[in-house]
Order: structure tokens, then C-alpha cells, then sequence
DNA sequence: TCGTTGTGCAACTATTCAGTTGCGCGTCGC
DNA sequence: GCGACGCGCAACTGAATAGTTGCACAACGA
């Protein structure tokens, strides 16, 4: 694979990460698995009566494709469970961007000094 | 304010950050401009012939009320440059989910093993 | 002054998407 | 076995969104 597939394939990875991120719905719901630890979808649902639980259900799966959460069956019931790698991912994703922009102003400077 | 109206504040943020980072086309002209530096809208438009100018510019003013990017006038151009400010305020909010699910999974643990 | 360049505003369209509804199926408890 | 519970699948609908187009206007250069 060329650096430049690389990189592209890295980019939608973490587009859909942040897409995923980017819902209030979803965002409440992983703060929820957050600090209360793994639950299930009715679970999930429940104290949330704006939403059906396919709606939720539906937000879970997109959170899901991102690889912020982990689901398994258990019985009846279908358990989701947070992935902290990822958000060390989407992290790191942020982090080479601001690096690259303070390298740009850097060599920007320099530029403006010599000239 | 109540903390609790605090809390929804800063995750109505967190929400419109992630969204804007959240597609492709917003993703790549962050990264041309954490790269490149400063730019106009016909510069960030240009090579990208997929979309028009007026596309762009939309995409950019997403960014710009994510607070990701921030605007000026500049003779007749309109130039972007990026606000990692904000880029670290995003690391900062998975920081903290990450954390809590760490805390929950040492408190889940804890349970466990005392029963 | 005149042509060119860079931009902003507003309206339109087509597509996508969120969320609901209705159903059927496995699983647990009595 | 039988009811209740938790869940998955598929189809539908209204609403939002992306992107375009057409125009007008200010700034720069010759």
C-alpha cells in the first residue's frame, strides 16, 4: 500500500470517528457507558424517553462502526461496552493536526525573518 | 448557573466540535490548512475540484462556528487560519471520558472481588 | 476607468438521515 | 407450557442537509 493510500485510509477511519462523536445522543450515551460501566440496550434506553429503543438502538450501531463501543450477547440481553483505544486514537488524531500547524507557523516565521 | 446546565453547555461544545471535524471534505481542509498554514477560500477550494467554491465555504464556516478555525478580512480575500485552542479542548473531553470509563471498570473490579 | 479576481447572499433541489412503527423470534421465570 | 421481557429486522415518513446556481458587490492592477 503507497503512504498516500495510508494516510487516506487513516483519514476516513478517523472521520468516522469523529462523526460518530458528533451527536448529542450518541455523545450522552457513551458518557453514560462512561462512568456507569457496561449496560444493555434497553438499559441504555431507559431515562431517555425522547427516543424509541431502536432509535437508540440505531445510534449504538453507529457508535459501534466508529469502534468506540464493543457489544455482546448475553443471554436475552445485548451488552455494549466502551473501547478506550479508540478515543486514544481519535486523541492522537488531533493532536498530529495542532503539531502540524505549530510547524507551519514555526517555518511561516522563519520565512518572514530571512526575508 | 447549575453545574448540571454547565455540564450540558460544555457537551452542546463538545457536540459541535466533533460534528464539524466529523466529515471528510471539513477533515482534509483542516489538515491543508495545519500543514500549509493560512489561507483563502479560492486556496482551499482550488485542487478540489469536486466542489464548488461556494461548498467550500460553507464547510469552512462549519469550522468556524465549531470554533476549529478563525476568520479575517484581508484586502479582497477572506483567510482562515486554524485555532488549536479548540483542538485541545477535544483531546481534553475524550481525556475525560476515557478516564471515567477506566474509574468504572476499577470500581466494577472492586465489586467483584468484595462480594 | 475597465477588466479581473475574490468574495457574499439567497434560492432551489435532490439526497440523505433520524426516528418510528409493526412484526416475529429467542430467552427467562413461574 | 405460557406469559413476559429483551431484542432484531424491514419498511415508511418527515425533516434536515449538502451542494449548486445565479447574481451583485468591493478590491486590486494596468
Amino acid at each position: 500500500m503507497t503512504w498516500r493510500k495510508r494516510v487516506e485510509r487513516s483519514l476516513a477511519g478517523a472521520v468516522l470517528l469523529f462523526a460518530a462523536l458528533g451527536d448529542p445522543t450518541r455523545l450522552t450515551r457513551l458518557q453514560r457507558l462512561s462512568d456507569g460501566g457496561p449496560a444493555s440496550i434497553s438499559l441504555l434506553a431507559e431515562r431517555f424517553r425522547a427516543m424509541t429503543r431502536q432509535g437508540v438502538r440505531k445510534h449504538l450501531h453507529v457508535l459501534a462502526a466508529a469502534g468506540l463501543i464493543n457489544g455482546s450477547r448475553q443471554g436475552r440481553e445485548h451488552v455494549w461496552a466502551l473501547n478506550p483505544k479508540r478515543l486514544a486514537e481519535g486523541r492522537r488524531c488531533l493532536e498530529v493536526i495542532a503539531s502540524g500547524w505549530d510547524d507551519a507557523l514555526a517555518r511561516l516565521k522563519l520565512h518572514v525573518e530571512e526575508s
